[in-house]
RNA sequence: GGCCCCGUUGUGUAGUGGCCUAGCACGCCGCCCUCUCAAGGCGGUAGCGCGGGUUCGAAUCCCGUCGGGGCUACCA
C-alpha cells in the first residue's frame, strides 16, 4: 500500500470531469436503497461523461457479513448500475475497501493531532452512557462533556470512567460552520456537531473520518448520500477545513419510506431486500424505471402526458438536481408492478423467453439444460403469455402445462368444479370434431400445417355453438380444463395448435375418462 | 427532550401569484372488446394538513400551528 500525505493534494488527473460514488457497508442484503442512491449517481455521472465508482465502507467490524460484498457486486450489476472503478475492477485509487485502507487514515489524524484539531479521548463507553442519560433527564442537547481534552493520560486516568485504549476526538468548535449548499435544497443549516469519535479504540476510522479521506483521495466531486447524512454533513465540512482540503458538492436524496412513512427498511419491508426483486420476478430495467420516478418527476410528451416508460439512458441525459423532490416518497409496488407488465411487453419474443427460462427451471417446469424442442415450444408459449403477466414467476402456473405429459394434466380443483353436467357431451363434441381437422405438414419444412388456430376454432364453434346450440363461454370451459387443466389459461385454439392434434385428443379424452 | 428537514387525491408527481371549477400516471370502480385471464379502448372516483396574514387575486409569498421524518453511537 502506498504511503499518503495529508498535505499532498488530491491526485487532479484522475480520469473524468465529474466523479462520484456509491459506498454500501455489508451489512447485510443489500438494500434498495443503495440501488436508488446509485442509480442517481450514475445517472449524473453518464450526461457529465463522468466516473462512477463503488466503494466498500466496511469499517464496522461488528456488522461486516462476509458474503454480502458479492451480493452487493451482484445486484447492482444485474440492475446494470455498473461501476468504472471498485474492488472487483481495480482503478487508479485503489484499494477501493476501507478495511484496506487503515494506513491511508493515519497520517491524516496525526496531523489533526498535531494541530490541536483532535484529541485522545479515555472516556469507557459506560460513562459516556450514563452522560448521555443525565443529559436527556435535564432535557439539554447531548453531546460529548471533553471530559479528556486537555488532559494527559496521567491526570486522565485518576478519573472515574478511564478505558484504557482512548479513541480520537475531533475538536468541534463553537463557531463550527452550519451552513452548506446542497444541490437539492439549496442552502441547508444542519445541527450543530459535538466533538466526534474520529478513530475507534479498534484503531479503525469512523466513516466520519473514512468518508472525508477516502472522497478526497478519490478525487469524488460530488457526494450524493440518503438525507439522513445532513446532519453529518457539518462535521465532514469542517474536517475538510481542517485538513486544508476543498469540500465537494452536496446532494442529500430523500429517503424511501415504508408505507407509515419511517425510513425504509429491510425489517419492515422484504422488498427493501434487492434480491427480493429478482425472486420475485422483476425485470432490472423495471426497477431501475422505477426508481427513476421516485422523487423525481417523468418526462412529458407534446400532450402533457407524463412519460413513465423509460431507459437509463433517457433518464441520465435529462436528468437534473434541481428536480429532484425533497420529500421522501413512500415504496409503493403498485406502479412497479404495472411498469414491469410494460417491460415485460416490450421485450422481444426471444428475450422475453430467455428471461423466463431460469423461473421455469428454477420451479421445475424444466429440466436443468432443455432440449431444443423443448426451447423452440417455449417460444411459442411465451408469445401467449407476454400479455398476461405482471411478474416472471407468473409464468410458471401458465406454462407448466405445455410440458406435462398427457396423462399427467393436474386438474386444478376450482377448474373441474366448474364443469357442468353437459361437460361429457361438450368433451365428446370437440373430440369428434378436432378428429376430422386434417393434421398435415404441407411446403417447405412444413410450414403450411393445416391443425392451425383458425381451422381448430372453426370446427370447435361449428360443433359446439352451433351444433350443439352452447355459448361460446361454456362451450370452451371444459376444453380449456382438460388442455390446460386450469380455469384460466393462455388462449385455448393456439394452445391446441402448439400442443398438436394427438395431445390435445389425448387430454380431451383424459378428462372425459374422468367424468 | 434537543437540533435539522419536509407537508398537492390511496401512491408517484405537475404546478414557483391570475392559463387551477388543481393536470398527468399508477391503483380502484364501471363500460367496451372477448374462448378464460390478461393486454387494449372509453369513462368515473379522490387532493392543495389547519389558522391567520400580504394582495384586486394564493396550492404558489409571510407568520403561526399541527402532522410526518431524520439525526442525536467507538453504526453506517
Amino acid at each position: 500500500m502506498s504511503e499518503h500525505t495529508p498535505a499532498a493534494p488530491p491526485a487532479g488527473d484522475l480520469p473524468g470531469p465529474v466523479r462520484l460514488r456509491v459506498a454500501p457497508s455489508p451489512t447485510g442484503d443489500p438494500h434498495v436503497g443503495t440501488a436508488y442512491m446509485s442509480l442517481f449517481n450514475l445517472a449524473f455521472a453518464r450526461q457529465q461523461g463522468g466516473r462512477f465508482l463503488l466503494r466498500i465502507e466496511d469499517t464496522d467490524r461488528t456488522r461486516f457479513r462476509e458474503d454480502s460484498e458479492q451480493q452487493v457486486f451482484d445486484t447492482l450489476r444485474w440492475l446494470g448500475l455498473t461501476w468504472d472503478e471498485g474492488p472487483d475492477v481495480g482503478g487508479p485509487c485503489a484499494p477501493y475497501r476501507q478495511s484496506e485502507r487503515l494506513t491511508t487514515y493515519r497520517p491524516y489524524v496525526d496531523r489533526l493531532l498535531a494541530d490541536g484539531h483532535a484529541y485522545l479521548c479515555w472516556c469507557s463507553t459506560e460513562r459516556l452512557a450514563a452522560m448521555r442519560e443525565e443529559q436527556q433527564r435535564l432535557k439539554q442537547p447531548t453531546g460529548y462533556d471533553r471530559l479528556c481534552l486537555g488532559k494527559s493520560e496521567e491526570e486522565r486516568r485518576a478519573l472515574p470512567g478511564f478505558s484504557e485504549t482512548p479513541v480520537v476526538r475531533l475538536l468541534v468548535p463553537d463557531d463550527v460552520e452550519l451552513e452548506f449548499d446542497d444541490l437539492i435544497r439549496g442552502r441547508m443549516t444542519a445541527p450543530r456537531p459535538d466533538d466526534q469519535v474520529i478513530l475507534k479504540a479498534d484503531g479503525f476510522p469512523t466513516y466520519h473520518l473514512a468518508v472525508v479521506v477516502d472522497d478526497h483521495e478519490m478525487g469524488i466531486t460530488h457526494v450524493v448520500r440518503g438525507e439522513e447524512w445532513v446532519s453529518s454533513t457539518p462535521k465532514h465540512v469542517l474536517l475538510y477545513r481542517r485538513l486544508g482540503l476543498e469540500p465537494p458538492r452536496f446532494a442529500h436524496m430523500p429517503l424511501l419510506r415504508n408505507e407509515n412513512k419511517s425510513k425504509i427498511s429491510k425489517r419492515k419491508n422484504p422488498e427493501a431486500r434487492l434480491t427480493w426483486f429478482q425472486e420475485e420476478g422483476y425485470l432490472p430495467e423495471a426497477l431501475v424505471n422505477f426508481l427513476g420516478l421516485l422523487a423525481y418527476p417523468p418526462a412529458q410528451d407534446a400532450e402533457g402526458n407524463d412519460v413513465e416508460f423509460f431507459t437509463f439512458e433517457e433518464f441520465a441525459q435529462r436528468f437534473d438536481w434541481s428536480l429532484v423532490n425533497p420529500v421522501g416518497p413512500i415504496f409503493d409496488l403498485k406502479k412497479l408492478d404495472w411498469l414491469n407488465g410494460v417491460h415485460i411487453r416490450a421485450l422481444s419474443l426471444g428475450d422475453f423467453a430467455s428471461r423466463l427460462l431460469p423461473y421455469l427451471v428454477r420451479d421445475g417446469v424444466l429440466g436443468e439444460s432443455p432440449s431444443l424442442a423443448e426451447l423452440a415450444r417455449l417460444e411459442l408459449v411465451a408469445e401467449l403469455v407476454q400479455t398476461r403477466i405482471a411478474h416472471l414467476t407468473e409464468a410458471t402456473a401458465l406454462v407448466a402445462p405445455f410440458y406435462v405429459a398427457d396423462d399427467a394434466v393436474v386438474v386444478a380443483d376450482d377448474a373441474r368444479a366448474q364443469l357442468k353436467d353437459d361437460a361429457a357431451a361438450t368433451l365428446d363434441a370437440a373430440s369428434a370434431a378436432l378428429a376430422d381437422v386434417p393434421d398435415e405438414r404441407g411446403g417447405p419444412l412444413g410450414a403450411e400445417r393445416t391443425w392451425r388456430a383458425e381451422a381448430i376454432e372453426a370446427a370447435l364453434r361449428s360443433a359446439l355453438v352451433e351444433g350443439l346450440g352452447l355459448k361460446p363461454k361454456f362451450a370452451f370451459g371444459p376444453l380449456r380444463t382438460a388442455v390446460s387443466g386450469q380455469r384460466v389459461s393462455p388462449p385455448l385454439f393456439e394452445s391446441m395448435e402448439i400442443l398438436g392434434k394427438d395431445s390435445t385428443l389425448a387430454r380431451l379424452a383424459a378428462l372425459r375418462a374422468t367424468l
